[in-house]
Parts: C-alpha cells; structure tokens; sequence
DNA sequence: AAGATAACTTGCGTTGTGCAAGTTATAATA
DNA sequence: TATTATAACTTGCACAACGCAAGTTATCTT
C-alpha cells in the first residue's frame, strides 16, 4: 500500500496553489541545487551545505516528480544512481528563485558571488535568458 | 519568559535565507492578504479562504514582525483591533509573489481575475509598479 | 451593567521532522 | 568469485509543529 502523499486543497488562488507545492523549506533548496549548482544525484542533495535528512529529502524528491518539476532516469554510467534533472515547469522557477535571491541579497546578510548578483540587478531578462541557456545545454541529449 | 521563536542558521545562501524566513505554507498567505486584498487585521487573516488557525496566525504575525515584514498598530477607530501593515521589505516582496502568480497560472488550475493575470504576463514592471503604487496610497498617512 | 467582539492563548490529539541505523541493489576490488 | 564499498532509499523513535476547540482579556455596543 503506498502512502498519501498528496493532502490539502485549500483554495484556487495561485499563490496558494504554488505555496501547496513547494511552501516547505526544503523543495526549493533541491531546485536550486539542479538549477544552479548542477547536482544530480540523491547523495549530492544529500551533502549539499543546509544538511537535509535523508527521509526528508526522499519524500521531497517524490513530490517534485509527482508535481512534474523533476524527472529521474537511471544513471547510464552508474546503475546504482539516478540522475534527476529539471522538467520546463521546473526550470520556469527560475524567476522565482532569483527574486528570492535579489530580496535576500537587498535585506539580509548572504553569501553570494557578486558578479552573478550584479547580473541579476542590472538585467534580470538576460540573467534569466542565461539560465535557460545552460540548462539546455547541459541536457546532454540523446 | 519568551518563547524562543528563531531557530537555525542552516546556511547564508540567500534563497535559503529567504526560505528561512517565509519557507513555509502560511507567511506569503499573510503578505498576499496585505498586499493584493487589503486584510489588515487579525479576523481578516483568519476568515481569508485558506482557514488559517489561530494559533498558527498569531506565531506567523509574530515572526513577520519580528523579521521586519509587517508592522502592527492599534486601530485608531477601535482599540481592540490592531492594524497590520506591510514594511518596504514586506512590500519588495511583490515580485516573488508575482512570479508564484505566473508560475501557477502558466502549470496549475488557479483562480485569478484574467486582466490581472494578463498585466503581469504583459507588462510585469508596470503591473509591480501598481502594487507599489496602491501600497503607497493605502498607508493614509497622519 | 450585560452582552458582543477582537485578538490572542491554552490543551490536546494528530501529523511532520530530524537523527541514526538498517536494507537492497549495483559496483569496485582482491 | 568472494568481499567490501557505495547509492538510494527505508524504518524506528523521540520531539517539534500543526489543527481544532475552548478559554481569556480588553474594548466596544446597547
């Protein structure tokens, strides 16, 4: 028997809608890892700095793919790994997780590479643009 | 004695940063009902579609608070009432809340007046401008 | 003065989270 | 080929967060 992922439809608005999905604290941090970072694999979420548990990031994972944002195929040089990568609906986050940068990076202290903050400020369209281009790139198509 | 109500540091990284602070399926709620509907007190939160409890809501105005988001003042017209507002951090918010907007719409069944949803696909800046610019208007300054 | 309303607060049972350890399948090594 | 290591989970359990209902305090309203 397979566990009830999926729970609550609390209204229709779209912001609620999104918060649904990924209104956690950690969804985002695994998109941001595939979009940014180029992780791939189960292990590097695992270790990939705010130290996410194991269950935690294996529920999270099977939500992203039940929602459609990831999908995971068999790793063709590793049989012991999946590799997840990001659909279309996952990489149009992207504007969403760079405006969290931008008002982290206006109203907190952060971490962050100055030069791609300063893409971010004085273009957003093309910082954007750039996103996409890498991550098509780094499709690896068959 | 207070309660404790901040907790971990998991890492600078400015979209963790940000999920720290609003990473989790009730805050934006909150921000939304300030910013796109007017809510400005407690009973509006509470009865605002989602069915919000109100223990949660009162932790969630707390941390808002706390984190420089809203600001609370007594209702001059009733002392019972306090009167929520959102700060300039509160109100840089609109873009992320735009961008969970458009995401929803363009992959979700959502709900949402369509000329609202056609500024923001058709004129993002203008459209945030706006939001601004009713924020600045509604503040009825003394 | 009595009842209603606003903004919380408290109790309590249920659900979700955070370790640590265990499991299974595949790969690398002796 | 047998042993050990690694990847991706899974399970158990203690603890914190959540959701609901009821209670509290201060401030109107009548």
């Amino acid at each position: 028997m397979k566990k009830k992922i999926t729970s609550d439809p609390r209204s229709s608005c779209p912001i609620n809608v999104t918060l649904e999905t990924l209104g956690d604290a950690w969804s985002l941090l695994i998109v941001r890892d595939l979009m940014f970072f180029g992780r791939k694999s189960f292990n590097e979420f695992l270790n990939a700095g705010e130290k996410i548990a194991s269950n935690i990031l294996a529920e999270r994972l099977q939500r992203l793919e039940n929602a459609g944002i990831v999908t995971k195929q068999r790793d063709p040089d590793d049989a012991r790994k999946y590799l997840y990568r990001l659909t279309e609906k996952g990489i149009d986050l992207a504007p969403l997780l760079t405006d969290m940068m931008l008002w982290a990076a206006r109203y907190e202290e952060v971490t962050m590479p100055p030069e791609a903050l300063r893409e971010m400020q004085t273009n957003r369209a093309k910082f954007l643009a750039n996103v996409r281009n890498q991550w098509e790139l780094g499709l690896g198509n068959s």
